[in-house]
DNA sequence: ATCAGATAGTGGGATATACAACAAAATAAT
DNA sequence: ATTATTTTGTTGTATATCCCACTATCTGAT
């Protein structure tokens, strides 16, 4: 009959097409908790054929908002990490040398605080590897995780969510490890001058600046590509450290400033 | 000449291979910066045969350290939850209508607190999606990072950090707790009996007992498969509850018991 | 040096996915 | 109601991946 015209009242906000929409935003979101859907899935999921997801996988990534792959499509690349090129390739190999040098200075039995960071991440990663049997306090959520799955026991601190950089800041943070004096803290920085290291992200020099005052003993692990870069807030002096971790000796002005503020510097083995 | 027994000595503590080894471990080291590597790529990468690069994911994949796909490897889920077979699969339908019925319960402005599970990280991601301008503390992780890209600022709790489930627990993640008072908390549960909900990891019952104590509305979201199922530790009584959020109305006992405590069932709509 | 175990490569058949063109169905517009 | 447009499903073929068994190579030990 003629009951075609109680369709849905959809005309109202626009022209938009429904269905499709509707799994776009699933797929999207799905995206967000896991960092791989293939299509069987979603095929099963939204009793479609597999064309449809295909079309809508393709439609997806042209707008960039995911990447797609053989046999399904993953979320597009969370921190905004250089490709893979042989730089790239380099520099991370240089930083898990940085952080298996690290985490060869931790003992069995001791507690660390470990700041944010893509180095840390690296040590996080080496000292879960040793199964060195430590506490691990730290106020990010890679490093937690990672070193979740090995031995040390981890203690996460509250704080606000930033998102970007997985890692929690703001006063919650700063108070939390003002409660605890630890043997070692291992932070990272964005750049490192004669003067001291320096952050680009303003919440986390307060952070680094507290686990320096909590902390017995005092890493900085950073990049050789860091030398005498400067970030927008200042972390300390430089002899707010005692060790520097790094993967090629410093040389001119910051090596005499690490030398006069009686700074050790640690050099990571070479591959 | 026989000078070759001057090789490389790359085995660094033991016995162990290698060159297998190197592989995975550079594996790995991508998917902590892509979220999904193709074995078509990694064949090209190592000069290998895909054949080695599939047993190389496959061992990567039985030991959990990544998850695979056709054609290639993902990262696990960043806290990787009960991994998602089949079964899970068809609920995910369920719990996710009952996230949304839950998420459409906050209102802008207001404060909430989250309980870590399957099934709360299903409200987050409608929450998120939402856009409710809302405050959210939680000591779940996934959810954490899934609010985390929407509106809703987030406060992570401190505590020890249990991998298996990606969320935080201890003494320090209750007394963080004890220090606000919010509008809402949502929590989950492995059981609900007529004599109340009930939690089989063992941290996580305290960590919900003190949600509802500082919660003015107290919701309890829960799959209908787990009626009449029993958790080992009794999280409290039905009349702790102000609501239940389930997918399907329960009946008999359970009902009844509900009525009696004057507890609201909120039942999600279907599809 | 020889041998045993582990590791990597090769080939073929089975399966899954990609791609393109077209047909069917649903929806919007007139 | 009819047409136009969009969306989805289907079919067929090409390509990629999978899986299995087997062979070749490497490594370490006796």
């Amino acid at each position: 009959m003629a009951q075609a015209k109680t369709r849905l009242k959809m005309a109202e906000n626009g022209r938009e097409r429904l269905k499709k929409r509707e799994r776009r935003r699933l797929i999207l979101l799905e995206l967000k908790l896991r960092p791989h859907v293939r299509i069987s899935e979603l095929v099963r999921q939204f009793n479609v054929s597999a064309e449809t997801v295909r079309r809508d996988l393709d439609a997806l990534a042209d707008d960039g908002l995911i990447d797609r792959a053989h046999g399904g499509a993953s979320a597009p690349a969370q921190g905004h990490y250089p490709s893979l090129d042989e730089r790239a390739n380099a520099r991370i190999a240089e930083r898990e040398r940085i952080g298996r040098r690290a985490a060869g200075l931790v003992q069995d039995g001791e507690t660390l605080m470990i700041d944010s960071g893509s180095t840390t991440i690296q040590m996080a990663r080496a000292l879960a590897w040793l199964g060195t049997q430590c506490t691990v306090i730290t106020n990010s959520i890679p490093v937690a995780m990672t070193i979740g799955h090995g031995a040390p026991e981890v203690i996460l601190c509250p704080g606000e969510y930033l998102p970007a950089e997985s890692a929690t800041v703001g006063t919650e943070t700063l108070e939390f490890l003002e409660r605890f004096n630890v043997d070692r803290c291992v932070i990272g920085a964005s750049g490192l001058t004669a003067s001291g290291p320096s952050e680009t992200v303003r919440g986390f020099a307060a952070v680094k600046r507290v686990m320096l005052q909590r902390a017995t003993n005092r890493h900085l692990l950073i990049d050789s590509q860091k030398f005498g870069h400067k970030g927008l807030a200042n972390v300390g002096e430089l002899a707010d450290l005692q060790s520097v971790v790094v993967d090629a000796k410093p040389k001119g002005d910051l090596l005499s400033a690490l030398d006069g503020a009686d700074v050790d510097i640690l050099v990571a083995d070479p591959a």
